[in-house]
DNA sequence: CAGTGGTCTAGACCACTAC
DNA sequence: TAGTGGTCTAGACCACTGA
């Protein structure tokens, strides 16, 4: 545990890491404790600083712990989780009289709010011109926002509407959109919602968007591009109304989905 | 683009992989494309060897390039996403005509396989005592298994079963539950399921999870819980019936979920 | 002001690949 | 056999933290 091992194959700098690990996962080192420092690790093992850095690297580029300039290095204290998905509309939900989403946020004693990034036309991506059935490059409107909470940004979200939308609902194009937000606004221009897809997958950020969430190293984010269809009247085909994206911390969001079993 | 800049403030490795991520994102360099070599890239910039590897170590651990000793650092490869989720159950992708989510791999001329990796009796897993509404460390049930694609390790499958269960449908405990699966065995049992609820989120994998997925570094993995409910006879309080938990590689799976609005 | 993380230089050795 | 990625040593400098 406290020396290397010259028969281990793995090089000095892994053997460490996989003892501060193992240190960390039976909780020796706790939540928010201190590693040892570099020049510790340096005199225990006998290895140069750069391989002791390297060591402690690895580990925060696994997302276990953060360093912090000038004071020491720290397990990484894994904040509560918010659950968003559709469970607040499930009967079973429903019966348990569980809160919704945002409101869970702020039961937890979390305060959660919004911040406008940008309201432009903008040429559409590939993946909304496909999903509206529309040529590449048509032109549509894009509603950028960062969700906080407790002032900490959680969420990169970009909402993509058509002009035609945009122009049958104005407010969608203003900093706010009134009472009951954005899709309160497209009921009001006629619309019922019909049905919603929603498209998860996790990859590492890239590095605008580790600044725009705070991201420390070795946190992956969640891509959700959510689609929602609506119609006109009973019977309509159903339209796309939104397509939406958004960059979540992998680390903060469990994304929870319940549904009847088929048939 | 090709030398270093001394009023950016982002110390030289940094600058160093913007640049190359910069000529990934505007596919100068392209999928398999080889990047400069370390002395290439120490000759180019003027920086010692370290400098070069730990630039290329940036993009590296982003999932963006992958090195291979002795032959060079390659643009990796996306290979295609396979979908998974509920979709399959729904009214509008059965009449578009979608294969169902393993067909749909096997349909785009991929192979899918499972191996066993343990048939045992454990102690409950916290999150599995809690979900059967069992003591903390009661002995279960678990299956665990690797999905392959195309022989490439996919996916770790763990279902947990009570021993109650098992006693009713002795082939889940077996290397091969027969035709339709370990689902199949539970209807067999006399279950009619009724619900499902998958809660996902991602993080980085543990050294362990990565040798199991072959994981090249900066690929971060999603854990899927679900929990099935089904009941005997109608009107029965549904059970809970399987704790399932599945490490995925978060590179190749989009998960999507379709979902009927509200009310 | 001593200790810490973070980055860097300059050089070395190894295992591997491709020719 | 020359070039490559991967890892290491030994030392340096900087900005920052906390007593």
């Amino acid at each position: 545990m406290t020396q290397l091992d010259p028969r281990d194959p793995r090089p000095p700098a892994e053997q460490i890491a996989g003892y501060l690990r193992a240190q960390i996962q039976s909780e020796q080192l706790a939540e928010g404790d201190q590693l040892p420092s570099t020049s510790q690790l340096m005199d225990q093992y006998g290895v140069a600083s750069s391989t002791a850095r390297r060591a402690v690297g690895l580990l925060i580029t696994e997302g276990l712990v953060e360093g912090k300039t000038g004071a020491g290095t720290f397990v990484r204290v894994q904040r509560p989780m918010i659950q968003i998905g559709t469970q607040r509309y499930s009967r079973r939900t429903r019966q348990s009289g569980q809160p919704a989403l945002r409101a869970e946020a702020e039961a937890a004693g979390m305060i959660s709010r919004q911040e406008i990034r940008e309201l432009a036309e903008v040429s559409a991506p590939r993946w909304v011109a496909e999903s509206y059935g529309i040529e590449p490059g048509s032109t549509v409107f894009v509603r950028r926002r960062t969700e906080l909470i407790d002032e900490e940004p959680n969420q990169l979200a970009d909402s993509y509407y058509t002009l035609d939308l945009i122009a049958a609902a104005p407010q969608l194009a203003e900093v706010a959109t009134g009472p009951g937000g954005g899709f309160a606004r497209i009921e009001d221009a006629g619309w019922t919602f019909w049905e919603f897809e929603e498209r998860n997958f996790a990859r590492m950020p890239s590095p605008e968007e580790a600044a725009g969430l705070h991201l420390p190293p070795g946190v992956p984010i969640v891509r959700k591009r959510r689609f929602a269809w609506a119609v006109k009247h009973e019977g309509d085909v159903p339209t796309l109304v939104e397509a939406f994206e958004s960059i979540m911390r992998g680390d903060r969001v469990e994304l929870v989905y319940r549904f009847p079993a088929p048939e």
